[in-house]
DNA sequence: GAAAAGAGTTGCATATTGTCCAACGAATAG
DNA sequence: CTATTCGTTGGACAATATGCAACTCTTTTC
């Protein structure tokens, strides 16, 4: 048993990867590891997952998922099947690879609306929305950039291929400066360098003037650089420790020309301030 | 063993809420869970989650998350507990409740990022083609209607007009009529008074109908009507808010009568579910 | 062009590991 | 106070995960 659980739990030499959990509820809610008896083979299929997470957009190989989990290649098989079984984990028949599946979102939606500010951020802006009668999303920082949590329709009618976990671009979307504005360089600046090899380039410029703009309205604007013909105008929802904790973005067509009023404005920033606000911000 | 696992699969007596295990095939889920060799731990474990993602946003009892996954309390809570130690649900200290943690998060942001509609829709129509021997095409609202965004050639030797950035017609094909079933009227009604102006005229009765159609049937067909001699057949696919993102068409010519047999459209349709789940899509 | 190497997948004997039962302390109710 | 329910734990048993090796298929190498 020495040796057999010795290798299992050291894996292969390679170290994994322990990142401290971050705990966005501030509460007593405790994940302290204690050394009660439990279900090892579950604990072994997270770290089969959390060799996922970290893997290209395009899905990692058995080979890797096995060493990065520190398991065989035949064990790493029988894990990832059981995720296939349950749809948590996705095939690609074409290539094989492996990646974490439909399933896997829809837990990560229902551990997000548990977390107080997504929820009130939610309903505020829902409520905006058909106080305007207008469409809007809610973003937060995912792990490529912006994404989009939830879309709620409010009226206007819109066809876009934009929909819950599309990533925004930090450089073009009034969302994506609004994360530019509230968050560190050291987690924006990879994104954008990965923006760049794609072909999007504002200048640094050009971003600097509208995150001061931003700073200074506490809003940020955008017109059709996301999605042609559509105009955005987007919020930001604070926590007590002035910390970006999701963006609430407003829909309209750029032919609108007049929609965003300053009344209409003052609507949508007091609900924001309001969400920021339930949730501790004290600004 | 039977026994034994008699009693997990149907639970304590109680009946548990099977709510539609989707896995692809179709598989009675009574009968055995999985042809191939996995790890059963794992998609016990998967149940319990499950069974923690409709609970109400302060958490769920042991005794709850133990009815929803049928297992006994003292399984569930060896479940809850790896859970727990690898930090993807937590235990409110207070009341003891078990929720979603901030793992599930990230595992979920991770998976977001793999979300992209018009990728998936045409690697699944992609598949289907080629099984089915034919041609077909992948169409998305578009600024004038429903466009063509892909075109994928797949054995059927066609000469048509139709090509990518073809606008089709909302009144006269499969493709139109599924846009019409999914979408509001603000925003197709432009369209049909445009194509009207131009001379193409289905009355609002005859619409109507093939709407109803094809909410029913789940897809909608057209024999001849966009191009003479070319018969189609379009399936939907959806997000997570029910929205249509893309239309899956298959072609074929009109004199193969018998070439949409019931077989074949199961196919088209479940590679259009297929999409759809992939890309959030819960009905 | 054949052989070798590498990838993904599967069968099988073995014993590690999950399961069931029962029990404990702690709340809560009656 | 007793009775019940709940979360949690211990221990014996056997079901289940493991490691190894084999197999298929593709890719690489010579």
């Amino acid at each position: 048993m020495n040796a057999r659980k010795a290798n299992q739990l050291a894996g292969k030499g390679d170290e994994i990867e322990h990142q401290a959990t971050e705990r966005l509820p501030a509460e007593d809610w405790s994940a302290t590891d204690s050394p009660r008896k439990a279900i090892q083979s579950v604990e072994i299929g997270v770290r089969v997952l959390r060799a996922l997470m970290d893997c290209p957009r395009d899905g990692a190989h058995l080979r890797e998922v096995a060493e990065k989990s520190g398991l065989s290649r035949s064990q790493a098989h029988r894990y990832l099947l059981a995720f296939v079984n349950t749809g948590v984990v996705e095939q690609n028949v074409q290539n094989g690879r492996y990646a974490l599946g439909a399933f896997s979102v829809r837990i990560g939606m229902a551990a997000l609306a548990r977390v107080e500010p997504v929820r009130i951020a939610g309903d505020n802006l829902a409520s905006v929305l058909e106080d305007l009668q207008t469409t809007g999303l809610l973003a937060v920082w995912g792990n490529y950039g912006p994404s989009v949590i939830r879309w709620i329709d409010g009226g206007l009618p819109l066809m876009t291929s934009l929909h819950v976990g599309s990533v925004l671009p930090l450089q073009a979307s009034s969302t994506g400066i609004l994360f530019l504005t509230h968050c560190s360089r050291a987690l924006t600046r990879p994104v954008i360098v990965q923006e760049r090899a794609s072909g999007l380039e504002v200048s640094d410029d050009e971003l600097e003037r509208q995150v001061v703009q931003a700073r200074e309205l506490g809003y940020a604007t955008t017109q059709g650089t996301v999605v042609p013909g559509l105009s955005a105008l987007s919020v930001p929802v604070l926590d007590s420790g002035n910390r970006l904790v999701a963006t609430m973005s407003v829909l309209s067509r750029v032919q609108d020309k007049h929609f965003y009023s300053k009344p209409k404005i003052e609507k949508i920033r007091s609900a924001a301030m309001a969400a920021s606000r339930a949730i501790g911000w004290q600004g």
